[in-house]
DNA sequence: GCGAATTTACTTATTGATAGGTAAGTTGTC
DNA sequence: GACAACTTACCTATCAATAAGTAAATTCGC
């Protein structure tokens, strides 16, 4: 009994769902909701977009199941640094920007969403609202969990630092497109205002 | 002699092309340059596509033209400020932000171009490579004179500083849109962080 | 355990709407 | 009558979306 005698696992079962919505994961991070389409898609997987729409009848679902997928990763990466260091979380954070700068200059999902939320679609939005507001709430905890360990030092409430450091990842992300260093910049001279040595 | 004797100026002259490059830049602010249409325009103005292309050819032509003429009148702004303390032009920016906001939920021309960025024809990116180089340096130089004077006092550069300043700013105009509290908060703890009373 | 019925996972082909763009004609003004 | 400022009419490409068909896998009745 070797272990390719056993079924492959279901490599085909969800594997063509899944491509397709990391595809338009990345291309909703590269190139926002409005300039992507069903046939980028396709092509870049060698399906035809009737394929996509087996999976994901309008584009909204599409772009409904990968914020939902995305907020449901974003909770675990919270749960799983749980019982971390205030400085060791924010540290996860500041790489978490850095990894999608690196990975074709991509933006956070909450810059995009931000950005084109006027022409979004209404489900959307709605996923839109409770993902920042899970953001800026997580922000505002490590921030008061700094605080209160002495890791951390600013005046001001917790909440409005948080409120500076997720804008300022969010709009620094964005311009890192047109400027590479200012995110470098940005991440230093945080460490820096919120009394940490320089990181 | 009436007023109305008088050639009225010309209020057709270069009247129709002013009305387009408005109806563009206020267009490009709420929904970004791929999401808005030469229809949006016409229709808007009671015109036909056609009129548009007559005025800008292109595209392209067009969000060139509202980007250079937003950085002419940047250039203006900042100008028209020379001479006045770090803290005042300092305020003059914050409630740049606010009118912003106000006016529709639109958001600064960075924060588009910059979202935007990869699906932006090349004129357009080169456009906004130089504009937003100036805005950071403006940014940079009030900082600088803020420092100098003594008005503001925080640790680290002034250009590090400035960077996140814009970045916030930027950032948090997007995010206002999906939680109105945030632009306060922002403006409130940027001043608790440079050294100054509340603002 | 075997064949029929049904479901899954697509493809092919087509739809109507809308996108940006162009060429040729019309109108008003000096 | 010449030029500027348009409109009319059209073109091609692309968009999301749908309908109809098909091969393979799965489930069900007996």
């Amino acid at each position: 009994m070797t272990a390719s005698a056993l079924p492959p696992p279901d490599d085909d079962r969800q594997d063509t769902k899944k491509r397709i919505l990391d595809m338009a994961e990345d291309l909703l991070l590269t190139r926002g909701f409005n300039a992507f389409s069903y046939q980028h898609i396709s092509s870049e997987l060698g399906m035809k977009n009737a394929a996509i729409h087996y999976h994901y009848p309008k584009k909204n679902d599409l772009g409904v199941a990968v914020i939902q997928r995305y907020r449901r990763r974003f909770q675990r990466f919270v749960d799983g640094q749980a019982g971390q260091s205030a400085r060791a979380q924010l540290e996860a954070y500041f790489q978490l920007s850095t990894r999608y700068y690196q990975h074709n200059q991509q933006i956070c999902p909450s810059g995009v969403l931000s950005a084109e939320f006027h022409v979004l679609p209404s489900d959307m939005q709605a996923e839109a609202l409770a993902f920042v507001a899970e953001m800026r709430d997580w922000a505002t905890r490590i921030l008061q969990h700094g605080l209160a360990s002495g890791e951390f030092h600013f005046a001001g409430d917790a909440r409005a630092m948080a409120a500076v450091m997720f804008a300022a990842l969010q709009g620094g992300l964005q311009l890192a497109r047109l400027d590479a260093a200012i995110l470098d910049d940005l991440k230093r001279q945080l460490c820096a205002l919120l009394g940490l040595p320089p990181c």
